[in-house]
DNA sequence: ATTTCACGAAACCATTCGGTTGCACTTGAC
DNA sequence: GTCAAGTGCAACCGAATGGTTTCGTGAAAT
């Protein structure tokens, strides 16, 4: 029952439906045009993200605006930071192995 | 069956995981250790890991190392990326906002 | 007031998921 | 060679997932 962002990104419907929106708001009609399933399928993924709040809606007549919730992308960006710092250390380690190389090659010339 | 990154960190279980073996490769024994599920539940996440290569196997023995891939944690970064540029803009267009909301005020004031 | 449109909710269905138990295989120890 | 340790795999199970179809509701249009 209780999802998280993680969970709201795994599927690719729903990528897409969030990179849809992404630059403006739209009913469930208009991001239904966009795919190849039934505009219900499509309010089911519309309720899971705005369940983990990813999206917000907005009314307007009697039309429902979804907007992308940007700040909740953040989340992910924020989980990723423990693995970048991981993998920019490996990109120093790698720098450092390689000047080490080079210094080799040099040592080996001179022989 | 075609399993994706997303789908890899979807489960918490393989989150979790992935944070333990990221500083240091683990056997399946010494990572079912820190979960409350059987060794081969924790086997069978290894498994999806490894298919998405997020996790990388290293025989010893007859102990298996698995190793984050931690280049696979990338491509979320680079995803995120489109989004990184659209909340940075909103941080822009905010300042852009307050100063103008600020200019306002000293208007209203002189009144 | 009646009809139409935009949408959500419910019921149903096939498939997938995450877990367990039991078994098979390979490797190192005796 | 025999035994134990470390591991993967298959079968099974209940719950969740993603889809469809049908129905209900509120707002705009006629």
């Amino acid at each position: 029952m209780k999802r998280d962002i993680f969970q709201a990104i795994a599927d690719p419907t729903r990528r897409a439906i969030i990179a849809l929106i992404a630059l403006q708001a739209m009913t469930p009609n208009a991001i239904a045009e966009h795919f190849d399933t039934s505009r219900q399928a499509v309010s089911k993924h519309l309720r899971i993200l705005a369940e983990c709040e990813v999206i917000k809606p907005s009314r307007e007549g009697r039309e429902i605006y979804y907007q992308l919730e940007i700040s909740k992308m953040k989340e992910i960006d924020e989980w990723l930071e423990q693995y970048r710092k991981i993998w920019e250390s490996r990109y120093e380690q790698l720098d450092t192995l390689l000047s080490e190389l080079k210094q080799q090659e040099k040592q080996e010339r001179k022989i």
